[in-house]
DNA sequence: GGGTGTCTGTGACTTAGTCACATTACCGTG
DNA sequence: CACGGTAATGTGACTAAGTCACAGACACCC
């Protein structure tokens, strides 16, 4: 086992070698493909998980079928689901995917609650880390119950578009993100497309006035 | 200083006498009258809270003036807000307020970490608080971004009446526990009145018929 | 009993979500 | 390259929720 992964955590990085030497014992790296169901209800986490590179997607499903994107994991965050699964027997009922191939370090749990008790830096990363779930929360909820739907599309248009200002999505995925309905999307992508900010086409919206969908995204 | 508050935590009555001499030796106990705002945006905590008596409600308040309820910490419960405050620097946009009187234990930010280092329990206590937490902040997304507004009124009336099946509260009230406007709370209460499940009177609300404000709050 | 603030009621309107389809684009296979 | 099949998108009619601008009604305190 390279110790290579540990670097990418400043916290880590920092410990004594003891400490860095009782996580990279024990850790696995592994790699997901894109498309994996990393934790769903019902299935109990067993290891800590740390993400090194790709993203992971927590959403949340409704009993109707829709769903809400929750928040992103990316390279150098760790998976408060599963930590949280490992720390008290909460079941949520959030599911994770990789949205990319992803690679990641899985630390047993024993090692995890070793490691929690003897370093500092190991308990600051996981405490921010719950920190910046919590926050992420509280942002959804606070976009879901008291913004608008216009604005909230704007927002994650301007979010998902690549460096070259277009998305590849369906209506459907985009609103899955929202957690409201395909029609809703379609027709303020439609109103978009109208006012000549965006151009759209089968799986694919192409940014056309990214300033106009900025204010617009930023409206009171 | 007595040490009467620590046995009301079962994670923490079982440590080892050293650690809860740390704990009790550095607390203080304090009192809040009801209404007190206990955090808010832009207000740094500075110790780890932790409630014996009463209830403080965390809502998040929009720009545009609406409320909305994320949960309430009562006795035995820890705030996770003021804790994440300690461990990382988030700033929240939720803001604290305690409904009744509160009695709580405010630990030192020196003694809390020196108890997370040192404590198995303790550090138990801390993450099944912000798992639960985080579980119910899910539940409130889940809630605002897919559950029709009578079901959850009726969920709510349901919660908060007394053990005499009614309650003290205002529509404006009842609008901030769940982040509608009170114009809507209102129309739905003459609803539900018009078909005899509740009785109404300003600032009070009887719940004559308990169950079909269940089947309501339950359907799928 | 009059005044004042809070609480509640109301109608007209906009926005969002639902439902039931119709249409269109893409992709492989024959 | 035509043919189907599937996924993606479009549409109209409807219901639900939220907004706005008021108008009453009640409680309480001089």
């Amino acid at each position: 086992m390279t110790e290579a992964w540990i670097d990418r955590f400043p916290n880590l990085a920092a410990l004594p070698a003891e400490d860095r030497g009782l996580l990279t014992a024990r850790a696995a790296e592994v790699t997901l493909p894109a498309g994996t169901t990393i934790f769903a209800p019902g299935v109990a986490a067993e290891s800590f998980l740390l993400v090194l590179e790709g993203t992971v997607r927590v959403q949340q499903v409704s009993p109707g079928g829709r769903e809400i994107v929750l928040y992103r994991v990316t390279g150098g965050e760790t998976c408060i689901m599963t930590t949280a699964c490992l720390l008290s027997d909460e079941a949520y009922s959030a599911e994770g995917v990789s949205e990319t191939q992803v690679q990641a370090v899985a630390i047993p749990k024993a090692a995890f609650e070793e490691a929690l008790a003897r370093s500092a830096g190991f308990r600051r990363l996981v405490f921010a880390d719950y920190s910046q779930r919590i926050s992420d929360l509280m942002h959804v909820v606070e976009e879901v119950a008291f913004e608008r739907i216009d604005k909230r599309l704007a927002q994650r248009l301007l979010d998902r578009a690549g460096p070259e200002g277009a998305l590849s999505a369906t209506h459907q995925d985009l609103a899955a993100e929202l957690g409201t309905a395909r029609e809703v999307v379609g027709r303020q992508l439609k109103e978009l497309e109208r006012r000549g900010w965006v151009g759209l086409a089968r799986g694919r919206i192409e940014l056309k006035e990214p300033h106009s969908l900025k204010s617009l995204a930023e409206v009171d």
